[in-house]
DNA sequence: TATATTATGTCAATATAACTTACCAATAAA
DNA sequence: TTTATTGGTAAGTTATATTGACATAATATA
């Protein structure tokens, strides 16, 4: 049996470590932003996957995210007040409701990249191409157990 | 100017969205566990802190959880109350309080290790260590800014 | 020595994001 | 027509964290 010195124990800790670290500081940067609108982390990833899906549907986002529709409509509540985001009710099935950005929706979410975006790109920079596919390979694995 | 293709805003919303995934996804898997003690996920991060550096202080906590000492002194208690950690008092500086873990600390801490690592160990069992190298350098430069 | 700083602890109030349980209405599928 | 799905809502609770204030002991420094 092969000992694979990089699968030890204590570098399976470390990497658990760097990967709450990495997610922590990467989700941080955008708080000021999201300040002046008073929201919060919750509202930032809502936003995002509504930009990255456009036309989720409100299970779409519980699938995605993992809460409850009560912790998710609280949020939903906040951003269709303060004017981020629209609903449109499905033409095939007319339970579902789309969920879109409208402009104002839009230009945050692109303030909020741009805060994250800082991060990740110096991280990248200096890597090729091929390790970047590697690093979103080995997410994916982790993502899929 | 050199356009690469793997920066592409598309690719680091992704990367952004399955760094989110993955930490969820791995600081999920002791769920059961945890609750078995009535523990959360803060109490977790802490028994990982005090196993990956033993004898760790409170400020020492706070600098690595970037969260305030009166959110720390909760799980501390709770921890304490509960025989998973020893303080003991620092013999060079008095002020320090040094953090271990006990035997049913280690017992613990180890449970929520076999939990996690399943997760991790599969994800990278079939990349060969300069992928696992590469990966953990691209984490660090994410946490670093 | 007197003063400042550091490390830790605690009290009180508040905020954020989530949860559970329960129920309801509209629509679609079997 | 029965059943399942999608979405909404109400009420109460929990977990994690915050701000601000204050206290104590120990160490460092002027």
């Amino acid at each position: 049996m092969k000992e694979l010195l990089y699968l030890k124990d204590e570098q399976i800790k470390d990497l658990i470590e760097q990967l709450f670290y990495a997610y922590r500081e990467t989700f941080a940067d955008p708080k000021k932003i999201l300040k002046k609108h008073s929201f919060g982390i919750a509202h930032q990833k809502v936003i995002h996957l509504i930009e990255r899906h456009e036309g989720i549907t409100v299970s779409g986002l519980l699938r995605k995210l993992k809460i409850t529709k009560q912790s998710l409509n609280r949020v939903l509540k906040d951003l269709i007040i303060n004017k981020k985001i629209i609903t449109k009710k499905s033409e095939v099935d007319s339970r579902h409701k789309h969920i879109l950005l409208n402009e104002s929706g839009k230009k945050l979410s692109n303030e909020i990249f741009i805060e994250q975006k800082k991060r990740i790109y110096h991280a990248l920079k200096n890597s090729n191409s091929e390790a970047v596919i590697k690093f979103k390979e080995v997410l994916e694995k982790i993502i899929n157990g």
